[in-house]
Parts: C-alpha cells; sequence; structure tokens
RNA sequence: GGAGAAGUAGCGAAGUGGUCGUAACGCGCCGCACUCGAAAUGCGGUUGUCCGCAAGGGCACGUGGGUUCGAAUCCCACCUUCUCCGCCA
C-alpha cells in the first residue's frame, strides 16, 4: 500500500510510477475523495470536542445538583448528528481504503522501463546450456520412463495439475527442499520455519494477494482461510502489527511449504510436466530489513538463491523485471530463470523482490530505530530459495543421459542415500 | 463439539456509567542525583495513531455492533487464550 500522505503531496510523482507500469490510474479521482474525507473529518471532530466538553458540565451540574436537561437535549442531537457523519465518515474511508489497497507498488529508480518480459535485461549468465549428443526429452517423459512421477494418477485422483511423485522420484524432491534449507541455514544465516499452510483474510491483504487476485486462490469452504500461494504470505505476515526492535533487524527467515496456486487464466499453458502445478513444494527465503540496507539485502538474497543453482550445476540467468513486467507489491525484483532444455528456453525459477515498505503498510510491520524514536516500517524482502518442483524438471532434463538415466548432482547424493543415477 | 474463566501500556495488575486512559500500584526501560565506579537508594520520564501551517482537536481498554447526553464499565455477536469434558494424529 502507497502512504496516502505521499500520494496527497506528490500525485505526479505516484502518476509516473503507475504509468511506467502500465497501470491506468486516475488520480484526480482520489484526490478528490481524500479531500472530501478530510473535509468531514474536520467537521465531525469539531462536534465530538463539543460533545465531550459539555458532557463533562453535565457531570458537573449533576453531581452539583443543578437541571441539565436543557445540556442533555442540545446533546441529543449532536449525538444523532454525529452518528449520521461518522457513517458516511466509514464510507468514504472504505472507498480510500479500497482504492489504496490496489493501487501496486511504485517501482524503484533503478528499474528499467519496459512494456513485458520481453524487456527485461539480462543481468548475468551462469554456465551455458548443455549440449546433446542425442535428442533430450522433456522431464515427463524421462519420469514416466524411470516411473518416477505418475501425472494420469494425479489427475485421476485429484485433477489436472496435481502429480504424484514416486521412488527416488519422491526421494529427490525430499533431498531438495532438505539440500536447500541446510544451505540456507547453515551457510547463509536464515532461521528455518514451518508456517501454516492456511492463512486468514488479513494475511492475504497484508502481502498484496488480496483484495486484487482472489481468482489466483483457492479458498477453504466455510471457513476465513485461503491456501497459502508461497510460503511469504504466512512468514511476512508472521510480525503483522508489530513493532521489531531495531537491533532484531535484518531478520533472516527459510520456509519449506507446499504452495497452492488456482492458475486461472493459465488453460493451455505448460500443461504437461510440472511447471505449472496447483501444488508445489517450494523453500521460501524472507528478510525483515531498514530501508537503509534493503538494497543490498536483495543482492544478497539473490545471491542466496543463485548458490542452490550453481550448487546443483544448473545453467541458469538473472534477468531484472522491467516496471510492465512488476509483480503488484514490488519495488524490484530479479527473477532466476533455469534451463530447461525441453523448453530450450530459461524458465523462471526463483523471483526475488524488495517490497520496500509496501506490505510492511499493509501489514503495520514496524520497528523502532532508536529507544525512543517513533516506529518506521520495515522493508520485507522475499524470494524462492528455488521452487522445488521446477529444480527436479531441470534436473531430470539437463542431467539425463543418452540411456535414459539422470545423473545426480554431487552435492545431493548424500541426500539420496549415495545414489549417482536415477535408472529405469 | 460441550461447560466455565479471562482479554486494559514492554510485562504483571487496579479501575465495574461522568470528577482527568499520556491509565493508580508493582516490575522493566531511559535520564539525573548520590558514588572513584557499581549496586542499593532518591527524583523525573516512559502508548500509538489520525486531522491541522499552527494553535488545537479526534480516536483506541481483544474485534464489530447496540443502549446512553456520556461506555473500559451495561447489552448482543464474533475472535483469541486458559481450565475441564468429549474426539483425534
Amino acid at each position: 500500500m502507497l502512504d496516502l500522505k505521499f500520494v496527497r503531496a506528490n500525485p505526479e510523482i505516484v502518476a509516473e510510477g503507475l504509468k511506467k507500469r502500465g497501470a491506468q490510474v486516475s488520480l484526480a479521482e482520489f484526490l478528490a475523495l481524500d479531500e472530501k474525507w478530510r473535509r468531514q473529518l474536520a467537521e465531525v471532530e469539531q462536534l465530538k470536542n463539543r460533545r465531550n466538553t459539555v458532557s463533562e458540565e453535565i457531570a458537573l451540574m449533576k453531581t452539583a445538583g443543578k437541571d441539565a436537561s436543557a445540556q442533555i437535549a442540545d446533546m441529543r442531537e449532536v449525538s444523532q448528528k454525529i452518528k449520521e457523519m461518522d457513517e458516511s465518515l466509514k464510507e468514504l474511508e472504505a472507498e480510500i481504503e479500497q482504492a489504496l489497497l490496489t493501487l501496486p507498488n511504485l517501482p524503484h529508480a533503478s528499474v528499467p522501463v519496459g512494456q513485458d518480459s520481453v524487456d527485461n535485461p539480462v543481468m548475468r549468465i551462469w554456465r551455458e546450456p548443455p549440449k546433446f549428443g542425442f535428442d533430450p526429452r522433456p522431464h515427463w517423459e524421462v519420469a514416466e520412463a524411470l516411473d518416477i512421477l505418475d501425472f494420469e494418477r494425479g489427475s485421476k485422483v485429484t485433477g489436472a495439475r496435481f502429480t504424484f511423485y514416486k521412488g527416488l522420484g519422491a526421494r529427490l524432491e525430499r533431498a531438495l527442499i532438505n539440500f536447500m534449507l541446510d544451505l540456507h541455514t547453515g551457510q547463509h544465516g536464515y532461521t528455518e520455519i514451518i508456517p501454516p499452510f492456511m492463512v486468514n483474510r488479513e494475511s492475504m491483504i497484508g502481502t498484496g494477494q488480496l483484495p486484487k487476485f482472489e481468482e489466483d486462490m483457492f479458498k477453504v469452504e466455510k471457513t476465513d482461510y485461503y491456501l497459502i500461494p508461497t510460503a511469504e504470505v504466512p512468514v511476512t505476515n508472521m510480525f503483522r502489527q508489530e513493532v521489531l526492535e531495531a537491533e532484531t533487524l535484518p531478520i533472516y527467515l527459510t520456509a519449506y511449504s507446499a504452495c497452492f496456486r488456482a492458475e486461472a487464466g493459465a488453460a493451455g499453458r505448460d500443461t504437461r510436466g510440472l511447471i505449472r502445478q496447483h501444488q508445489f513444494n517450494k523453500v521460501e527465503l524472507v528478510k525483515f530489513a531498514t530501508p537503509e540496507t534493503s538494497y543490498d539485502e536483495l543482492e544478497k538474497l539473490t545471491a542466496d538463491a543463485e548458490k542452490v543453482l550453481q550448487l546443483l550445476e544448473l545453467p541458469y540467468r538473472v534477468v531484472v523485471l522491467c516496471t510492465g513486467d512488476l509483480g503488484f507489491s514490488a519495488a524490484k525484483t530479479y527473477d532466476l530463470e533455469v534451463w530447461l532444455p525441453s523448453f530450450n528456453a530459461y524458465k523462471e525459477i526463483s523471483s526475488c523482490s524488495n517490497f520496500e515498505d509496501f506490505q510492511a503498510r499493509r501489514a503495520g510491520i514496524r520497528y523502532r530505530p532508536a529507544p525512543k524514536a517513533k516506529p518506521q516500517y520495515v522493508h520485507t524482502l522475499n524470494g524462492s530459495g528455488v521452487a522445488i518442483g521446477r529444480t527436479v524438471s531441470a534436473i531430470l532434463e539437463n542431467f539425463q543421459q543418452e540411456d535414459g538415466s539422470v545423473r545426480i548432482p554431487e552435492v545431493l547424493r548424500s541426500y539420496m542415500g549415495g545414489v549417482e543415477y536415477i535408472r529405469a
């Protein structure tokens, strides 16, 4: 959420930022609404002041044994007026709140202006894509030949975009989760979290999934709960409506969770394989930082995610999302894209963002810069560290052998019970 | 799921219709004094937020409603925690 005061004072800066994203927003209407609200607020507060003063007088008169019926009758009218005005004020507030909640974050100055993913500049490339002496197969074919993924039964038991992992396939998924958590906790200084996989509506608003993207979520019937689309939601909301002590920052948390996405609008895209599932596993990185350090922290967080791919020997590149491709809540985002031979392209496997105070303002996450100082909003960051299902895909495709077996990267073997190759 | 109890500042806790919710009292924390220094002791300070150029106001006692001239206090609904029972991995 943008700062109302900032929007009020700098409408042209806000309008420009939103335009760079390609968002069509009329600020004039919004500002008029705000103006109206402030006018009414001043008016009703004056009435409340009068009510408070006179009520005190009534109390004094009563204890003195005097008749206060004239004042009481007077206040009855004032109170009625206040009630009416409070109601209309509440409606105005709700309108402003709604407008504010549906405005996306402003891009950081360093974010390149562009329309869509085609305009995302490539920052760096790690390892060239592999060359095969044979026709490499897509991961779903590799996996079915090895009997480690069962897409058909997933569809039967649940529906499209659900999958059974089996044998060494399941083992590989579990190995990756453990490897990544061990790396981030052991080498990168993160504290491990296992969060709830369902959250309430407040939390979804806190990180920016709601109110705009309801269709992308799975909602649990008869409750206020949503299945989490990423551990970012519960982990960031851990400190919702709290004031953190400055010396505790930065906070580094890493969490494994299953993630659930309705994938509305994705019909027909990536229908085969593990790339686009309704349920997938992910190890997430979340940081809470001061505004002064948050962009350094973003670089470090991205490096932490990259380390996973490097140790797994997977070729990848890093792009910076241009203004038009930036997510709703993010001020700046780096995407890590892993090479997938079956796509003959790089595919997103991690998205690392600095949200600045956008989420913190929604969720009320603050810190006290100094012992006596006013609380300030923290900056929140997160990134996949990394998506597990897509990593499995990348391993199956990049490390497949001509005989159909798949080489397990060195670093994973101890997690795989010493297995070096998955064979049929 | 059933029965009971409770939610007030960083923590404990008082207040049960008006005369001070920047909230008694205690702990903690900050400053000062005393001291070579510390401890102990004494004195002072210690919520957040909104509107306003300011002066100055408004709001908040789990949350949301209601009653009243006036609600932490009375009424209703909900949330959370605790105790007991039931069920359960």
